[in-house]
DNA sequence: GTGCCTGCCCCAC
DNA sequence: ATCGGACTAATTCGG
DNA sequence: CCGAATTAGTCCGATGTGGGGCAGGCAC
């Protein structure tokens, strides 16, 4: 493990790809493939490969009272080292005993350590499996060792940069192994064919996720049409993207992180399960108010529903009642008993509208008991009693082709008006490209009207942003002109801004609580979000949704903020029409 | 023992 | 989700 | 036409709000 641990020293010394990429590629070739296998793990930044549903359930509070007890330092001595560092494992480094000198683990060893940690019960044993694991470590051991534990590593390297060392170390072309690794979700498995050179025995598995394709953002339709000047386009929903395998009578959905998630969505499930042959397709749930006349007409329901459905174990009639769920499908990865990726989208637009209309259920009738019952669902959700509670569970996403900016105008006018996010656009001729973002897919979301705002608190930030004061919680004005927060920021001033900010909030600060501080209500902030939500996190009642700073507004006195009544009228004029 | 709250973690956007 | 920063490959520019 | 300068494509790191599960503590 120590060589594992000087391997990231280096990486995380260099900031450019290529001398990362060749350090790597040194050293899978001089390390053991078991080693080698786990070190491509671990170097993206997990503790488990993709496909793993498995998680440690660790984090910086449980590994920091086992530090704590370990060197036996005090909470002064502790936020120091971390206050120099940002980084619970640097932090650890400074502060290692003398007597423990590690340098006898492997990484097998460590992985069996690991497991330890995951498969105990409960933070106190947890505590206790993390301190059996950093015992063994030498100083710069535990450094990563924590690294991973907290599963932030932060050495500039992640599962892509993984990839292409292991091309350069065995010789594979990075298309090759980015293809594995699509289709196993397991870049230390892919490790081992690229060193057999057998790449291409990597075969999709049904029933195991491959990555999803992500869009680029572009902010108007012009943009939209320069680099797709046809684009296929859909609505952007604003629900959970879902990955479908079903056939053979099984029936998994999948996550973005590739977990399932099929357990929290059970009205699905016997829709999907008379799926006509074996299928992959990608889609996104939504929480749907039905208009109650069997069909499918209605409106998805805001994000905050069906936040309500997410995660849970046992999913009750009542919540599938008050927030009924659909599946909209809008691609198809596998079908006819192959995987269909490289096919052009436009093709596979029509394989997906024939294969959902093989569907032969379509509908999954919710237990007598919850038709029609007398409960305290919204009122909105069917028309009356007596309706039909049930309608289709799996849609294909309405799509249409634009010829221009104008087109894609007046369709995001009706996206907008349906409900939607925004619109998505594709290059009809694009192949679907797993896990990766590009411009093949577009995305464009509304606009919203900004707030300026005053920053009333300030914090230090981790990692990079240790020592400068970049997190920001930012106020409006309420009545009497009482400052009241509704969020916080972090992201959209440049570093040159940060280190200036800094200087001025140290200057000027009223309360200082070590890790963050109180300052004078004099910088102002146009802030940007996507949404306004009802909140008791702050004081103002509302918090809001993708907070980013826009700009600093030096030319706006504190007393020229925006108001609570405002963000109150953009809260109402966003529900009007959602 | 039951019910409620809190801290923590994970994960959705 | 969001953003800025960094690197590299691709493209354009200047002589 | 070639090397320099600029741009485009991608990756990475830092971090926002909400909600569910779970363990553990406390009151009764």
């Amino acid at each position: 493990m120590l060589r594992f641990a000087q391997l990231c020293e280096a990486v995380a010394a260099t900031t450019k790809k290529l001398e990362k990429r060749k350090l790597v590629a040194d050293y899978f070739r001089q390390q053991p493939i078991q080693t080698a296998s786990l070190a491509a793990i671990f170097l993206s930044g997990e503790v488990y490969p993709a496909f793993s549903e498995r998680t440690l359930n660790v984090g910086g509070a449980i590994v920091w009272r086992a530090v704590q007890q370990l060197t036996g330092r005090s909470e002064e001595e502790m936020a120091a080292a971390y206050r120099r560092h940002g980084d619970l494992g640097a932090a650890a480094r400074d502060l290692w005993p003398a007597d423990f000198t590690g340098s006898v683990l492997t990484l097998p060893d460590l992985a069996k350590l690991f497991d330890d940690v995951a498969s105990s019960r409960g933070p106190a044993l947890k505590q206790q499996k993390v301190c059996d694991l950093l015992q063994q470590c030498s100083a710069l051991e535990a450094k990563y060792a924590i690294k991973l534990l907290v599963g932030d590593i932060r050495i500039g390297m992640r599962e892509s940069l993984v990839e292409e060392a292991i091309a350069a170390a065995y010789e594979q072309s990075e298309q090759s192994v980015r293809r594995a690794n699509m289709l196993l979700g397991d870049i230390g498995e892919t490790l081992r064919l690229a060193a057999e050179g057998r790449l291409g025995d990597a075969r999709m598995r049904l029933f195991h996720p491959l990555g999803f394709m992500l869009a680029a953002e572009v902010k108007s339709s012009d943009e939209a049409v320069s680099y797709i000047p046809g684009p296929h386009v859909e609505d952007k929903y604003d629900g959970i993207r879902a990955q479908v395998h079903c056939g053979e009578g099984k029936v998994r959905i999948f996550s973005r992180t590739q977990d399932e998630i099929g357990e929290s969505f059970p009205e699905l499930i016997p829709v999907l399960e008379s799926a006509p042959e074996a299928l992959v397709l990608d889609g996104e749930i939504l929480a749907w108010s039905s208009l109650g006349d069997g069909t499918a007409s209605g409106a998805a329901l805001p994000f905050s529903a069906l936040q309500r459905r997410l995660g849970r174990k046992r999913v009750t009639e009542k919540m599938m009642r008050d927030v009924p769920v659909v599946y909209v499908a809008f691609d198809v990865l596998y079908a006819g008993g192959e995987l269909i990726i490289d096919r052009s989208l436009a093709e596979r637009s029509e394989i997906l509208t024939r294969v959902l209309n093989a569907f032969t259920v379509h509908r999954s009738e919710l237990p007598a008991t919850a038709r029609g019952a007398a409960g305290s669902f919204q009122p909105n959700l069917f028309a009356d009693d007596s309706a039909e509670p049930d309608f289709p569970r799996v849609l294909r996403a309405p799509c249409s082709r634009a010829a221009s900016a104008a087109d894609l105008d007046a369709l995001f006018l009706e996206a907008r008006a349906r409900g939607n996010e925004g619109l998505m656009m594709k290059n009809p001729a694009s192949t679907y490209a797993p896990g990766r973002r590009g411009h093949a897919w577009l995305k464009m979301k509304r606009e919203l009207a900004t707030l300026d705002c005053v920053v009333t608190g300030v914090e230090f930030g981790n990692g990079k942003r240790a020592g400068v004061l970049s997190d920001y919680t930012f106020a409006v004005r309420g009545p009497g002109d009482r400052l009241m927060n509704v969020g916080k920021a972090y992201s959209g001033l440049t570093d040159a801004e940060i280190l200036e900010m800094t200087e001025w909030f140290k200057s000027h600060t009223l309360t200082d609580f070590g890790h963050s501080r109180l300052v004078e209500p004099k910088i102002v902030l146009e802030v940007a979000f996507n949404n306004i939500m009802r909140s008791d996190r702050h004081e103002s009642g509302f918090a809001l949704r993708f907070p980013r700073i826009v700009r600093l507004r030096p030319d706006k006195p504190p007393e020229e903020a925006d108001t609570v009544m405002r963000v109150e009228e953009i809260y109402l004029s966003q529900h009007r029409t959602e």
